[in-house]
Formats: structure tokens, sequence, C-alpha cells
DNA sequence: ACCTAGCTTGCAAACGCTGTCATCGCGGCT
DNA sequence: AGCCGCGATGACAGCGTTTGCAAGCTAGGT
């Protein structure tokens, strides 16, 4: 900087009052700073300025894995809300337990970043309490989080609407599968199975534990509770899945074994995957750019608005989209025409119906 | 850090050496500083420490696309390779080529990060001057760049290898479908065509460009180019897709059309998705997640080991995971049994193939 | 001609840490 | 006893910004 200030002219203050563009700076000096500072390509060192601002100009993203459709998506819209802001994204992947204590034990975002934003994780009350101490704002992500800044999807009404749907149809005997999660991680499947229950609780179907399944994890989680399904006496004439992942999963299993989709059994699933669509699965979908825009955007007002609501929840809506894998039950053969009753029917994409990423 | 001192009955200075594991700090001090430090919850302040020595410790990469199946696993493996150096991540999302100009006009990760991994970017010659200008460590991934550190995977062999391997099942009528990534990203795509045409040309087998296809995102790419490929004189036996995303379009599209797999046409895709298997489908497989690993590792040498070589190249192998979706051309019906000629047959998984993560 | 207000600009003191140098105490050597 | 060396500690000068304050300049009003 004191390059830049020699090369225009100047001094070092007026170069700092011009690279941030404050208002005090007359446009003959602006010009002449700028033109230095372009000639020399010099960048700031954000750790200068935040050793003096106390801000950091960088957000911090705790994350359970980066493997993940949603994750990949959702952190896509996140970095362009806070390109737009002018903030740099970080990262913290915390994959395993070992990890996640390590995190919460050093909290390495602690000076490094201006706000954490927390994804899909079911925190322990020793964890929130860290976080609290942590003396900076935290976002949670895929969570709510009573009294907390939070953005997530309506996984709870989502379910619900997607029971509904199946109950509408006709259909009595549901199962719901979920992946097994494991200890703290994925708070949404729970919402999902509760606004499962939620509806057929009103419908005044009875529960039958045996058709709420619950293990293995992505698409092995389908077709695992495929097979523990087809050990019972009776089938479900529908089968709504946590997620597409393993809804692809029930999809696979049904077709080894040559069930027919939607003809003996419905599957629904929920995400909208970029695949869904492949396998004509009838899905509650969300979006996780959306999620991630959204949540990139209440981290920039709670950093930059003072009068910011620290504790604002944001619950994005959820919708049905239906395609060729539901149907009342007992559907004989394929409505379409086409011949097709292995449930892998690949119907031609119907274009433009992406949410705009 | 002065609060720590006082508390610790020290000079900061002791807390500075106790805190960084420097050797000269008596047993008891430490004891005394690091309680001190604990009792504060005190974490230091990279921002002041990286003034002084120069260094973020933070590694910037900038990626295309975060939607995308191989960037979330590349960077998981990247994320745990920086980890276990204790470097921290930075992504900057670079999507679009007005992005691309603001970043390279900004150069955002100058001096807020010690190195910098560039991956699946074609740059043009201003761009690589550009980070020449940048005066830190850029570490190129999936892209092979003279005399630079990188690390990619082999694309021309394991296309070579594809298309050898279909050569050999007896195909010599071989489409070959490539993803219109637009101008300077995905660079990988261009060497698989290098690979198939070294084989081909090599097999005595004359290119016929109307199989060489381009046009399209994704699955899309492969449903369109089956399409065209319906409208020439003669289908080919065999249709090998530069991604596995790809190729799972073109098994949608031969669906449609009721055209056998692998009776009619094989299809051969390239990367081992985690949904190839679901899909039966052969593919010449190669790990992201290895790729991100290596790729920390090479950063951390590069910025630790002051005699490292900085212009290391790496190149990761690939191999041929073969499923069912390829035979010999010609082969009637389905070879495992069951009377599925429509291509989508979904085999059992065959499990612990994946490569560790 | 003088005063004042308002706009620009420069000076210098932080910010929290690291690293160099000096200091201190102690044991072993001559 | 005196000297040397070494391990442990403290004092202090930066690192590259920002920011409050003071100073300079211009223009407009009296």
């Amino acid at each position: 900087m004191p390059d830049v200030a020699r090369r225009a002219g100047v001094s070092v203050s007026t170069v700092s009052r011009t690279l941030r563009g404050l208002p005090t700076v007359s446009p003959a000096t602006r010009r002449k700073v700028e033109q230095a500072a372009r000639e020399l390509s010099f960048s700031i060192s954000r750790s200068a300025s935040s050793l003096v601002t106390g801000r950091t100009g960088r957000v911090a993203v705790m994350v359970p894995t980066l493997q993940a459709w949603f994750m990949g998506a959702m952190l896509s819209g996140l970095s362009s809300a806070l390109r737009a802001a002018d903030l740099d994204l970080m990262i913290y992947d915390v994959p395993s337990m070992a990890e996640r204590r390590r995190f919460f034990e050093r909290l390495p975002a602690r000076r490094n970043a201006d706000a954490l934003l927390v994804v899909s994780f079911d925190l322990s009350r020793e964890e929130r309490g860290r976080l609290d101490e942590l003396g900076m704002p935290v976002v949670f992500v895929s969570q709510q989080t009573e009294g907390r800044a939070g953005v997530c999807v309506d996984d709870v009404e989502g379910a619900r609407r997607g029971t509904q749907y199946l109950v509408n149809l006709g259909h009595r005997r549901i199962a719901f599968v979920q992946t097994d999660s494991g200890k703290g991680f994925a708070f949404s499947a729970q919402e999902r199975v509760r606004g499962y229950r939620k509806v057929l609780a009103e419908a005044g179907i009875p529960v039958e534990e045996d058709l709420v399944i619950c293990g293995g994890i992505g698409q092995r989680a389908g077709a695992d509770a495929v097979a523990r399904l087809l050990t019972t006496p009776q089938l479900p004439t529908a089968i709504f899945a946590e997620s597409d992942e393993v809804a692809m999963g029930v999809l696979q299993a049904l077709h080894i074994s040559r069930i027919a989709v939607p003809g003996t059994v419905s599957v629904l699933g929920f995400d909208d995957h970029e695949l869904a669509e492949l396998f004509d699965l009838s899905t509650v979908a969300q979006s996780p750019v959306e999620v991630g825009r959204t949540a990139g955007e209440l981290v920039r007002s709670v950093l930059c608005e003072e009068d910011a609501d620290d504790t604002r929840q944001i619950v994005l809506p959820t919708r049905l989209v239906l395609r060729g894998s539901t149907a009342p039950p007992g559907t004989p053969g394929d409505p379409g025409g086409t011949p097709d009753a292995d449930g892998l029917t690949l119907a031609a994409p119907a274009s433009g119906e992406r949410p705009p990423s």
C-alpha cells in the first residue's frame, strides 16, 4: 500500500480511503490511486485490515460431508450470495466424530471468520454451548434450533404433503424409509418422519412400526429396506423414501424382484435430485441452492445491518413433483401406454423444470 | 494474548512461544500458560500472526462449479489432506465468464491464502500470466500445464483403455459423446477424445466424425447425442460417453427408443459415479477423492518443504470397471439370464468396490 | 480583506501477534 | 573464584491496515 501511495503521489490514508470507496476522496485523486493500484496489481491484505477493524471478510461453514448432492448445491447458492456481499467462504469439513470433537475443542473458526454457518448437524447441549461462547454470529442451516438464526426447508410440511398425496391416491399401507445417518447428523430426516406420522394419525391410519424402516446409507438404505419389506406378510402399496437417493435404491431393489412400479408399489422420493427425472421418480422437491442463497443473505444481514434480527428463522417451502412412480394402489400396467411395468420407466425430460441456480 | 500473559504471570513472548509449541519453554511455565489460555478460552488471531509471518494458514481453491459429483469428492479429499496439515480451505466458486474476469482482475486470493489451487479450467495465456504475477504457489488440478505443479487423472490413458476394451470386444463403429462444456472449462474432456482417437488410429479404424458428438450439458448431452445418432444411416454398436452423467443420459434415451443395451448398443462411461453401479454401467473409474488428497499433499509439500519441487506433475491412474452395459456387438438378449433387454438392468451392488475415501 | 464552513488530505497511533536481541540465573569448567 | 555456555524469559520493534484528529485549501458570505 505504501508503494501505491508513492506511485499515486498521495498518502497511505488516501489510498486506503479510495480503495474502500469512502466518499471523502476527490475524483481526481481517486482516479490516480485506482490507476496506480491497477498498475501494481495491488490487492489488500485482509489480515492487516481485519487486525484493526476486527472483521475478517470471511464466513466459515461447517459441513458433515462434501460428497452429497445437497451440499454441493447448497454451497453453490451460498457462495454466490456471499460473493455478492464480498465475503469469502471457508469450509470446515467435519466428517467424523473425532474431527467433530477436535473442531469443538479448538473452534478454529474463532477469530478467522465473521460468522459461522452450521449445516445439518444435530448438536449436543455442550456443542451448542461452545458455539455460544464463540462470540460470533452463528447461523444454522438445515436444522431448526430455538431462538437461533437459521434457514431450513419445511421438512415436516413436505413429508406431510407427500404422505397426504399417497393417502389421497388411496394408499393405506405406506412404508417410510430412512437412512441410518448415525448420531448427530442429518436432522431433517427426523422431521420428515414426523410429517409422515402426522398425516397417518390425522387420516386415522395406524402407523405400523414394521413399515418405518431405518438402516444403511444412501441407496443401500433403500435396497435394504425393500429386502426387509419383502420378508413381511404383506407388502405395502407405497414407499415414501426419506430422500431421492434412498428412493433410487428402493427402485433398484424392486426392479430386481420384478415388482412393478407404480403397478404394485408406488415410490415417492424427497429432494428432486438431478437424477430423479431420469428415474421418473415422483418426489417432494426442495431447492438446496435456494437454501444456500438464503443463508448467505441472512449472514450478510446479520453482519452488515446492525439492527438485524439475530434470531430470524427462515423456512423454505417444498413442492410436490409428480412423475411416473406413483399411482393409486393396484393400478395395472402402465397408464402411459408403454407396456413397461418394471418400475424404471424413463420419461423424456420435461424441460424448464429446474429452479434457477 | 496480553490477558493470558497476565493471568499466567509471564510475558506475551512466552505465551506466544508456548502456544506455538516452541521448545524453549520450561515445563512449569508451559503448564501455567496452557491453563490460563484454557480458562480464558483464548484462541489466536491468525490475522495478527499472518501479518508478521506472512503466512495465512489458508489455501484457496478456484472451482468452476460446486454442483458436480467430481468437485464434491475432490474437495472432500482435499479438505482431509489440508486438515492434516493444519491448513484451512477457502473456496472461490467461479461459475461464469463474468465472475472469471472479475476473479482474474482482482485476484482476491492474493494475500489471503498461501497457495492457490486451480481446478478444471482451461486458462488463456493472459490468465496464466496473471497467476504468475500472483506471487504464490499455484497448483493445477485436473488440467496439465507445462512446467507447473499439478495433479490430474490420466484421461488420455483411461479413454485409451476404454476404447481399446470396446475394440477388443469386437466393436468397430464406436461413438464418442462429449458435453458442450463451453469455452475454458473441463479440460479433461479434450484429453479423453484424444485417447479415443489414438486407439482408433492404432487399430486402423477410421474416425467417423459423425460419431464424435458434442453438445448439451450433463445427461442432456447424452440424450441429445443418441437422438442425433438415431438420425444417421447406421447406428454405432458402442457409445463411449465422456462421463457417467452423459452415459446415463445415453442410457435413458436408448431406453426410450427401446434399443437394447448391451444387445444392440454397448455403453461405456467414465468416472465411476456413485450411481453408475445402479445403472449397471461399465465405466473407466477415476478417484476424485484421491485427486484432492494428492493435491492437498502436494500443496503441503510446496509450502512446508523448502526444497520442494514446485513443478511436480502427478498423474493418477484409472481403472476399467466392468459391468453389464458392455458386450460384444450383436450379443442377443441378456447374458445374465434375465430377459431384460431394455438397457437398464439393475445389478445387485457388488460390495466393497469403492475406493476408500 | 477577513472569517467560516466544508471538503480533502496527511499524520500518527493503534490492532495482536512474532522474532530478534538482551538479560538473567545456574551449573560446569579451568 | 572467575569464566563460559546454555536454557529460559522479557522488552521492543515491526508487520499493513484503519481511523481520529488536525491541517490545508477553496469558495462564499460579510
